[in-house]
DNA sequence: GATCCGTGGGG
DNA sequence: TCCCCAAGGAT
């Protein structure tokens, strides 16, 4: 742990909540504390961009106004309405979770951490982002961006993608809040994702960086995203990741209309030009997976978007 | 802790 | 072209 400056950190909330003022992003889920809205908008941020989700949240939110709503529909209508966003995973997971809501809690989010981390979807992050964003608790809120900011700040670091564990950010980000932590907790995303950016970080144009312990340091070493994390490759099939094959299946289905299902050779067929009988074991486990995470539904030798 | 889960844009 | 990344979560 670093040492506990509290004049750095008091210069820090007013140069931060300064640049805040002049340069903070217009983000249509800033302007409302209605659950819902940040309920949706948060699952649709999880490793999403936010430009993606300035474009996909008001459709969405047309179709599905609010709880009631969206707990009504088929599963099948919301992996529609979930078209470009990736991670279909989130999708499902957030209908079931607005099932609960509507079934277990009258309709009413949860406004405690505890509760709102059992509901599926929702982890650490989005529990106490929801917290702080919708319901105003002056909670700490780390993402990505705030990890990184906060890493640089304290903690000397000199190559790009290098920080300091997630464990030890949340405690500190605790030890820093200010009294108002929803600006605070956007203003630190804003920074990072404008100024502190993972790659070439603006450090000449940055409001703090005659506090930053690493400022016009990043990038001394030289480091790969690949170093930190040494990445795996992923299983893939015909030199195409397993996922990019699940991607392809279901937005097969999203331009289907009517019924919607599909015959396995067609299937096939659909996402591989090339496709052969032979290679039907193969479309069967990715289908099978699919339908473990609930995307799909199989009959015979029927599949189709999972109802509910 | 490592791995899996999509998609579209930037360098 | 290819590699990397983006308001994470579940297993």
């Amino acid at each position: 742990m670093v040492k506990f400056d509290k004049k750095k950190v008091k210069a820090l909330h007013r140069k931060i909540h300064e640049w805040y003022e002049k340069n903070r992003r217009q983000l249509i889920w800033r302007t409302t504390t209605d659950p819902y809205t940040i309920l949706v908008s948060e699952i649709m941020l999880q490793q999403t961009q936010v430009s993606r989700v300035q474009e996909k949240l008001p459709l969405f939110l047309k179709k599905f106004p609010a709880f009631q709503q969206l707990a009504q529909a088929s599963r099948a209508d919301v992996i529609r309405a979930w078209q470009g966003l990736g991670y279909n995973n989130r999708a499902v997971r957030l209908l079931s979770l607005v099932k609960i809501v509507v079934n277990d809690y009258q309709g009413k989010l949860p406004s405690n951490i505890e509760k709102l981390q059992q509901l599926p979807g929702i982890g650490r992050y989005t529990a106490h982002a929801i917290v702080c964003f919708a319901f105003k608790k002056r909670v700490p809120v780390v993402d990505v961006n705030i990890q990184r900011v906060l890493s640089r700040l304290f903690w000397k670091m000199s190559a790009p993608f290098q920080m300091k564990r997630s464990e030890d950010i949340w405690r500190f980000a605790e030890k820093i809040l200010p009294r108002d932590a929803f600006r605070w907790n956007q203003a630190l995303m804003d920074l990072g994702a404008l100024v502190c950016t993972a790659r070439q970080p603006s450090c000449t144009v940055c409001p703090v960086a005659e506090f930053c312990t690493s400022s016009n340091r990043i990038g001394t070493v030289k480091q790969k995203r690949s170093m930190v994390s040494k990445k795996k490759s992923e299983p893939t099939y015909d030199g195409i990741p397993q996922r990019i094959w699940r991607g392809r299946l279901v937005e097969i289905f999203r331009c289907v209309n009517g019924k919607g299902t599909i015959s396995m050779p067609h299937l096939g067929k659909a996402i591989k030009p090339t496709f052969t009988k032979r290679e039907v074991p193969w479309l069967d486990r990715l289908v099978q997976t699919l339908q473990q995470d609930g995307i799909v539904d199989r009959v015979g030798n029927n599949v189709m978007l999972a109802h509910e």
